[in-house]
RNA sequence: GCGGGUGUGGUGAAAUUGGUAGACACGCCAGACUUAGGAUCUGGUGCUUCACGGCAUGGGGGUUCGAGUCCCUCCACCCGCACCA
């Protein structure tokens, strides 16, 4: 009987569905463990072999833990909202919904091909009302939470109105608009309207005014990546810039509790850098800067105090509101052609020409607070609007930008590092001593940071602040596939649904084109958007959208209680369930889908709703599979292909082939020929009888036609090889070529394993003989390092451990059930169905899943001697077999007195001897 | 520019704590079986040398009895951020 991989397949992947094998149950007394794939985006291109490595990865680690004896929960969905099904319907007027849901068939197929263990009764769709109705849900949450600064955690609105209505704002800043400042009295006496309006600028989802790219002659608006230089990708049609009301998430407020849950949590430092960065914290004050002959006073942001006495000038984004009020009259000329200049360029050009030093004088002179000086106000595009405070303090000997902006307009330049600015350039350091600076002369930068601020908070002109990068996370889409918004207007209030009218369903539209001015396509529906109300109120829908990420950023979640009607997830199950303790994606979704989900989770937390504040206790980021490419040279001007050995002989041209019709690098012409029309009479020349094909690394893409289905692999070679293959390929966390070539090899192993059990011509071979010492040597250390590099996830070097152990008991001839039982619970993880097949096939009644892994026993491992390295002077010279349990003296007699030692020691005696007992014994001359 | 990562045979890679560099595979070479082989099996395969040896982990330097591994320095490539005050 042969390895027949098809139809064993076939056989397991039906009897596991049919006896729910992968079923899991919320309660156990086992301890539990979630193992969580990034969930994919359903596109119609399916999927190549790329995208199943993390799959794989991630699939191999929870049947190990389950064998482990845990609780595995290992679910699959998918993130079916988004813009690829409703463009493609505003092509074909076909419905998302109907598009979505092939590509999901589609999708499932070809998952269901690799052996996957996912529990799909829990399969969730972000897209499937009974979902998003959780999403629309926790939004309201969001809608109905702001976030106390000083407990550190989201509350409820309602906490915050009997605040206001004891004692105001006062305690309270507001993180919408940080000049809003009330009393209770006033407070009781503000309308609803105006009560509304400042609540809204708490709530941590929240309405405000935003800029959109609104393309007209599209009619739509476009997302960042869509514009380029100022038009629309597609069509080349004129972008502008359009305030739009939206939904916003108010992230901003989590951004340290973000930052200071990355301790706790196993993200690669890669990973946590990119957030932290993300993030943007800084750490400075905002100094009050009078300015001379004027009420007016600028406030900065500085993360410099300490270089108070080196401002030279000041410097406002162009955008600033008091540029306007500060600019004298024989300036206005100039600063309004300025400001025309820095409005013609758009955002991108102003971040591409960053060497470019523009500016302005205004006319205007600040004072500085501490000495009195004068110093000159200037606009420049350097400086933006919507950082720190839009303005800035610059000192020119110790910003680069600030120095060169100085040398460009000639601006006198104060030193105060003394010796550490040599007048070349600027020296940001902050270690050092001060020098002509007042009261802070001959001070550690450091501690005068601290000396500044205390002085200008006690002299009320600034204060201590802290800045980010990070802005608000944009939350309305004007598209239809999305997460209709669970709100309505009442007279222009946003009023939230009742959560017993959820889920708001999205309407049926006939077109997706978008609203006149930009909104969804919701807009023009008018009976959906239009409520019935009383004469004089006014009920309308919100027609924007969720974006991608709202669906994603609690699914994890509902994986626990994917059927629950009650509740999003009930805490009892999610108490049970916990973190996820492995999660597996792309590092594509670094700062979007981590960030908001890390986020919501801790609303949630906030809330009450579940136990923890982190989403994912480990994450780890699969490589990229990159396509390897097959070229041919063509002869130019001619239908004659040369070999690429030959190519130098001839002027050529290189085209891709599909990496299909080779095999390795040799082409098949036959195939070649009838790929495509012109070539059917292509002339070959040939080296050793072959048409040798160039490669070269690059992306999997269709236009390479390097893409690799693992339908196309599976058929030709089964999903088990296919799965260690991709897991052979080296570290999950690396990118590497596909080379189908090299799939033989494990292709190999799996049939030798297959002759341990099963003779071609006799059958089952397998014996109940005892093992020996050497086969229960083998296992052992077999044991151990599986278990150790599954857990650490090296799953490639687990691979080659199973290689090593087949080679080994092929040696030594061993086909005992005892052994070779042991060995396929071992490999079930990675090979699931031949080690069922083989599993049953020598007499076990229940199912491998179900098995548990083998118990490491040292003392099947432990050797008597070792085949000591022996080095003179650190080189290699010889390997001599000494028992573990020489003594350093023995050792180092048994050493000295080998042949091959003492010719190197020429009849010199050592100057000593090193003995590492169990290791090498190396001897110095 | 800043931050993170990677550099080892013809190729994918291994070496978990400083202790026999290249495990395991692909490819290649030779052989066996065979009508045949793109099946299977056996042996060989870092470079160099007739050999003893010598040289090899991106380059240079250092620490050490001993360095792919630790330190310094330079180079190349990949990823992320980029006028952030």
């Amino acid at each position: 009987m042969e390895y027949n991989f098809r139809q064993i397949e076939r056989k397991w992947q039906q009897r596991w569905v049919e006896t729910g094998a992968y079923q899991v149950s919320n309660s156990s007394n086992k301890p539990k463990c979630y193992v969580l794939d990034m969930f994919p985006y359903p596109s119609g291109a399916g999927l190549h072999v790329g995208h199943p490595l993390g799959y794989i990865a991630s699939d191999i680690y929870a049947r190990f833990k389950r064998l482990k004896g845990f609780n595995v929960l290992h679910p699959m969905g998918y993130d079916a909202f988004g813009l690829p099904a409703e463009q493609y319907a505003l092509e074909t007027g076909q419905h998302p919904a109907v598009t979505t849901e092939e590509n999901i068939n589609a999708f499932r197929k070809q998952l269901d091909n690799i052996g996957f263990c996912y529990d799909w009764s829990r399969e969730i769709r972000t897209s499937d009302p009974e979902y998003y109705k959780w999403t629309q849900h926790i939004f309201l949450q969001l809608f109905d939470s702001w976030y106390n600064r000083h407990s550190g955690k989201a509350e409820r609105i309602e906490v915050l109105i009997r605040i206001f209505e004891a004692s105001g704002n006062t305690s309270h800043e507001c993180p919408g608009d940080r000049n809003i400042r009330f009393s209770a009295e006033a407070w009781n006496s503000f309308s609803y309207e105006e009560q509304q309006r400042i609540l809204m600028e708490y709530r941590l989802a929240f309405l405000a005014y935003a800029e959109v790219n609104w393309c007209p002659a599209l009619g739509t608006v476009l997302a960042n990546d869509e514009v380029v230089n100022g038009v629309s990708e597609r069509g080349g049609h004129p972008v502008i810039k359009k305030k739009m009301r939206q939904w916003f998430l108010r992230i901003t407020e989590y951004a340290d509790r973000l930052l200071e849950g990355l301790e706790k949590v196993q993200f690669s430092e890669a990973m946590k850098e990119m957030q932290r960065n993300w993030i943007g914290k800084s750490q400075g004050a905002e100094i009050k800067f009078n300015i001379a002959g004027s009420l007016e006073n600028i406030v900065v942001y500085t993360t410099r105090p300490d270089t108070i006495f080196g401002v030279d000038f000041m410097v406002l984004a162009p955008e600033h509101e008091l540029v306007d009020a500060i600019t004298t009259s024989e300036q206005a000329e100039d600063v309004a052609a300025y400001k025309e200049y820095v409005q013609s360029r758009s955002e991108r050009e102003r971040m591409a020409d960053v060497k470019q030093i523009t500016g302005c004088f205004t006319g205007a002179y600040a004072v500085n607070p501490f000495d009195g000086r004068k110093i000159p106000v200037w606009i420049s595009e350097y400086v933006l609007a919507g950082y720190g405070t839009g303005a800035i303090m610059a000192v020119p000997c110790g910003d680069q930008r600030d120095f060169n902006f100085a040398n460009h307009f000639s601006v006198p330049i104060t030193n105060i590092l003394g010796d550490a600015y040599n007048g070349k350039e600027a020296n940001p350091t902050k270690e050092g001593l001060l020098f002509n600076s007042d009261f802070i002369t001959g001070m550690e930068m450091k501690a005068a940071m601290e000396a500044v601020i205390s002085k200008i908070e006690n002299l009320g002109i600034g204060k201590r602040q802290i800045n980010y990068k990070m802005r608000d996370a944009g939350f309305s889409r004007q598209r239809y596939w999305g997460e209709p918004f669970p709100i309505v207007f009442r007279n222009g209030i946003a009023e939230p649904l009742p959560t017993g009218d959820l889920p708001l369903t999205l309407p049926f539209v006939e077109n997706y084109r978008p609203g006149e001015e930009g909104e969804g396509p919701l807009a023009n529906i008018a009976d959906w958007v239009n409520l019935p109300s009383d004469p004089g109120t006014s009920l309308r829908r919100e027609t924007n959208t969720m974006p991608g990420y709202a669906g994603s950023s609690w699914y994890f979640l509902r994986y626990m209680d994917p059927h629950n009607a009650e509740t999003f997830c009930d805490r009892k199950v999610s108490d049970y369930w916990g973190q996820v303790d492995l999660y597996i994606g792309g590092t594509e979704h670094a700062v979007g889908h981590l960030l908001y989900s890390r986020m919501w989770t801790k609303v949630l937390f906030d809330l009450g709703y579940i136990g923890f504040d982190e989403p994912y206790r480990k994450l780890v980021n699969q490589g990229m599979i990159t396509g390897s490419s097959r070229l041919v040279y063509r002869v130019r001007g001619t239908n004659q292909f040369v070999s690429a050995g030959l190519r130098d002989q001839y002027e050529t041209d290189e085209l891709h082939v599909d990496v299909n019709i080779v095999d390795g690098l040799e082409l098949d012409i036959t195939a070649f020929r009838a790929w495509r029309q012109e070539y059917a009479s292509a002339v070959f020349t040939l080296e050793d009888g072959k048409y040798i094909c160039g490669t070269l690394s690059e992306k999997m893409s269709k236009r390479l036609f390097n893409t690799v289905n693992p339908n196309d692999v599976v058929e030709k070679f089964g999903a088990d090889t296919f799965r260690m293959y991709e897991m052979f390929l080296g570290p999950v966390e690396q990118s590497k070529p596909w080379e189908t070539k090299g799939i033989e090899g494990v292709h190999r192993f799996l049939k030798k394993l297959w002759r341990l059990f099963m003779d071609e011509q006799k059958g089952l071979v397998i014996t109940q003989d005892a093992p020996s010492a050497d086969d229960l040597k083998a296992l052992h250390k077999a044991i151990r390092k599986i278990e150790d590099d599954t857990e650490r996830l090296s799953f490639n070097t687990a691979v080659s451990a199973f290689m090593v152990c087949v080679n080994e008991l092929t040696d030594l001839k061993c086909n005992k059930k005892a052994i070779l039982e042991q060995i396929l619970i071992l490999l079930t993880p990675y090979a699931p169905h031949v080690c069922e097949e083989l599993w049953q096939l020598i007499g076990n009644d229940g199912s491998i899943l179900n098995a548990s892994f083998p118990m490491f026993e040292e003392k099947y491992v432990t050797e008597s001697t070792k085949e000591y390295p022996v080095s003179v002077n650190g080189k290699l010279r010889t390997t001599i077999n000494i028992s573990l349990e020489a003594t350093a003296e023995e050792a180092e007699k048994i050493a000295l007195a080998n042949e091959v030692i003492q010719k190197w020691l020429e009849g010199k005696p050592p100057k000593k001897v090193i003995f590492v007992k169990g290791k090498m014994i190396n001897v110095v001359i």
